[in-house]
DNA sequence: TGCGCTAATGAATGATCGTTCATGCACTGG
DNA sequence: CCAGTGCATGAACGATCATTCATTAGCGCA
């Protein structure tokens, strides 16, 4: 009965699961992995609460589950828009423009990503650790070709692409749609940031 | 008898409210506010459950004591490392420094500050938010001020403002104590990104 | 038509949560 | 030396937590 009203009411199949996905996502995302109950996540998807067992073993499982979903997409979808090689100058400011237009994009999966680290057991903590640090791997590699070529101008490679990622990922706390600007425009802006940030003094003649 | 060892061992007169602070503090910043009980916190200063009533009305007066009191201090502490008028450009170094070195200084008061503004009921809402809006502000004043004059290449003030304290504060996710870098160092490198981001081009004659 | 599987139920489990409170100890001021 | 007070105790409160499970309903496929 329940799944034929929810055939008709629009989605086809496995629709549960993925209600209970964006269901925990944002929950998570609103108030904390910790502060969110089980019941209220089977509350919003209309079911009781012994109904997500049936489709996640657990609620950490459930986490891990949508933080690494999340990181590999996040992954992907860099490699698709960043190409491997080429001018660094470009390829950084596609970088910049892709991570803010991203994270405008999904607020609550790069939020719960960063931020419930600390609420994983040993075992999804080491996984999400390493898809994380490959991610910052991808920036580093540009600053480095740029800093090789001498297009850069880079005190600390590693510092840096600390800070512009952390620069980078704030725009979510602060951003909201509807407001003076569009997100296009916050990316061009962060991206103008970074690359004056980033600039060899233009007199240079070598 | 506990009150001898307490004076005996250290801490002179109203120790335990300190240590309460001390442990809350920890503890929030470790794991988040939600998923830590009072037990546990009581059972760090080494009192049971009860005890920390003596001292706080509830946990969530207990974080809303922490956070205030943080948010406070941080104000009182800039004003004293800042000041109100001169040279913009030496006032946003001076203003880099000091929030680098304070966020690595005390990550924990941080840390809780910026995160746990969700655990927050609604009367100490309005109140931290003030806060934490008053500290920006501090940033975009210095920004206009260097605007004005021209001595600062910035397309947007207040997106620009956000995104230095966004990559500031960010700091704490990845330096650790005894790491390649000295606090100091970390300042630095942090002031030099930032000043070179704003600069305006050097070739400037008017 | 009927078999089998997937998934939803709803009650029950034991644990843990924040908070209250009557009790009593230890120290301080008079 | 005694009264008063500040503080820790530890048991108890009702509520809520994640999780389990026997049961059942409804669907696709034969």
């Amino acid at each position: 009965m329940l799944k034929s009203e929810a055939v008709i009411s629009g989605h086809p199949k496995a629709s549960t699961k993925q209600a209970i996905e964006r269901a925990a996502l944002s929950l998570f995302a609103e108030r904390g992995y910790p502060a969110v109950s089980m019941r209220e996540i089977a509350e919003r998807v209309g079911i009781r609460q012994g109904g997500i067992y049936n489709h996640f073993g657990s609620k950490q499982a459930l986490l891990v589950h949508l933080m690494e979903g999340h990181m590999r997409a996040l992954l992907v979808a860099l490699d698709a828009s960043v190409p491997k090689g080429g001018d660094p100058r470009q390829r950084l400011a596609q970088f910049v423009r892709f991570h803010v237009l991203y994270h405008l994009t999904q607020p609550d999966d790069v939020f719960i990503a960063y931020m419930e680290l600390r609420s994983l057991e040993p075992d999804g903590l080491t996984r999400l650790k390493e898809l994380r640090r490959a991610y910052e791997e991808r920036l580093r590699r540009i600053l480095e070709a740029g800093q090789r070529l001498g297009v850069f101008a880079i005190t600390d490679v590693p510092v840096q692409a600390m800070g512009l990622i952390a620069m980078l990922t704030g725009v979510t706390t602060w951003y909201h749609d509807g407001g003076r600007l569009t997100r296009e425009e916050v990316a061009d802006i962060y991206a103008e940031m970074v690359m004056r940030s980033l600039d060899v003094e233009e007199t240079e003649k070598s």
